[in-house]
DNA sequence: GCCAACGTTGGC
DNA sequence: GCCAACGTTGGC
């Protein structure tokens, strides 16, 4: 079972410094409509579990953080929100599609960009280096873990 | 804005 | 259950 995740999201959404200002630096994970990654919440994410926090669709994207697993999965509260984009009118509170995971910022790191992630031969394995790969969350082995720490610096 | 990649939908 | 059409992702 992987012990470490890469999980992305949109600055505009949840930067890191929105997770940093929140209270408990505690986030919900919400949003994701994609069943394998649903599916990598429910089976194999736990709480301890390292997350590298990437930022994606946006100027500069790449690896802000690290933050880990802060709980087990719950119905994600947005599919049920007629208001919200992530509105799945298919769902229900009695049969949830979808899914949320609680992510506490462990710290804000430089930004590792993508383009410096290509050129790093330790991370040339990563799952979300590889063409085509569209899934917001990804297993990330140890090796590629220990590489990001290295690159990242102290 | 472009476009490659890939997931989902829906007709059959 | 196939598969073409369509929509989305996400870097550039």
């Amino acid at each position: 079972m992987p012990r470490h995740w890469l999980m992305k999201s949109e600055p505009d959404e949840a930067s890191i410094d929105d997770l940093a200002r929140t209270p408990g630096q505690v986030l919900p994970w919400t949003g994701v409509r994609n069943h394998q990654a649903r599916n990598f919440m429910r089976d194999d994410m736990r709480p301890g579990d390292g997350v590298l926090f990437y930022h994606s669709s946006c100027a500069e994207p790449g690896i802000a953080g690290l933050a880990e697993i802060a709980g087990g999965p719950t119905a994600d509260a947005t599919q049920f929100d007629p208001a919200s984009p992530y509105h799945d009118p298919k769902s229900s509170p009695g049969n949830p599609r979808w899914l949320q995971i609680p992510v506490r910022l462990v710290r804000k790191t430089r930004l590792l960009g993508l383009r410096e992630m290509r050129t790093a031969p330790t991370l040339a394995t990563m799952r979300v280096l590889q063409r085509g790969n569209r899934l917001s969350i990804t297993p990330v082995t140890d090796d590629e873990w220990r590489a990001v720490l290295a690159l990242l610096g102290r």
